[in-house]
DNA sequence: GCTCAATCTGGGAATCATTCTCATTTATGG
DNA sequence: CCATAAATGAGAATGATTCCCAGATTGAGC
């Protein structure tokens, strides 16, 4: 990935929340919510209000330190750019598995596609049915079936 | 894309609801959000309660017919699977431009990768800044610096 | 055509993450 | 120590989505 200091437009030094939120960030190992994070915070020896928790992440979002993606509940999970890894997640129950092997490697846009933006992250995500879901929803299915009342098939699954 | 038929548990028939949901979506020629289809149908002769809309869109999408990306805002956009498409989206104001080449072809996971999902739809997706937003920031970025008074220099990182 | 049960539907309340408002606190410079 | 600007957080406001439930619709069986 190319780095950021050449391009980024505002590459600010990041006030001591800033660095406190992206650090617990860092630390978590894995994507957080707002909420979480400000859950987590709330912990520590400095806790910080929710508003302020959003506000730092919109704006180190829009500094390109933190990428951002939702769930199909529609919760925001976010991460430091530098944690580049993408997903695959149930659209069922939500259930969300790290991909251990990115599946694009160079991911980038020509020139003329970007339309003069200036490119902060991606995201790439896969959305399936996990086997559990998978089975629920063919037994439901069945008894649909069933229910229908007829003959014929019920293709042995 | 892999047809789906031969792939998913349930390939239903769908109801008339159903069927009106995907064609007002794929007359619509671009995503629209759940608000917004409830609106369009409003309008039409069979006009669509909203938890309908909703409900009939989570299972077109747990029937891999439908597909859903999220804006930054978190507004919910969908759209027929049969349309896949990226875009590039300012992390800012949230403008969403359609790419026209998507930057990978063959986009699929192994087997492996899959651990037993039944693959529905994915989503690429890039963010930035727009010139607009840079400029922007740009502006305030200065005046930032000229209220801070300055000196020597920003110790580099 | 009629009856009954199961399914579908939509209005409106409930939920919940996120954003906004604004009074207070903190930092900075003089 | 004072003055001004920026940062902060508590709580209200917002808005999309989901839940609840009572009424409408459908289809099978008669």
């Amino acid at each position: 990935m190319a780095h950021r200091s050449a391009l980024v437009p505002v590459a600010p030094k990041l006030s001591s929340r800033q660095e406190q939120l992206l650090e617990a960030l860092r630390r978590a190992g894995r994507e957080l919510s707002g909420q979480d994070l400000h859950a987590r915070l709330r912990a520590s020896a400095t806790p910080m209000g929710l508003a302020t928790v959003y506000r730092h992440l919109r704006q180190l979002q829009q500094w390109g330190r933190v990428r951002c993606r939702h769930l199909p509940s529609g919760e925001a999970l976010f991460a430091p750019t530098e944690c580049d890894e993408h997903h695959l997640t149930c659209v069922d129950c939500g259930q969300t598995h790290r991909l251990e092997h990115c599946p694009v490697h160079a991911l980038e846009l020509s020139g003329e596609e970007l339309r003069g933006y200036l490119p902060l992250f991606h995201t790439l995500e896969f959305y399936g049915l996990c086997p559990d879901c998978q089975r629920r929803q063919r037994r439901t299915a069945s008894e649909a079936v069933e229910a229908a009342g007829q003959s014929a098939s019920l293709p042995s699954a």
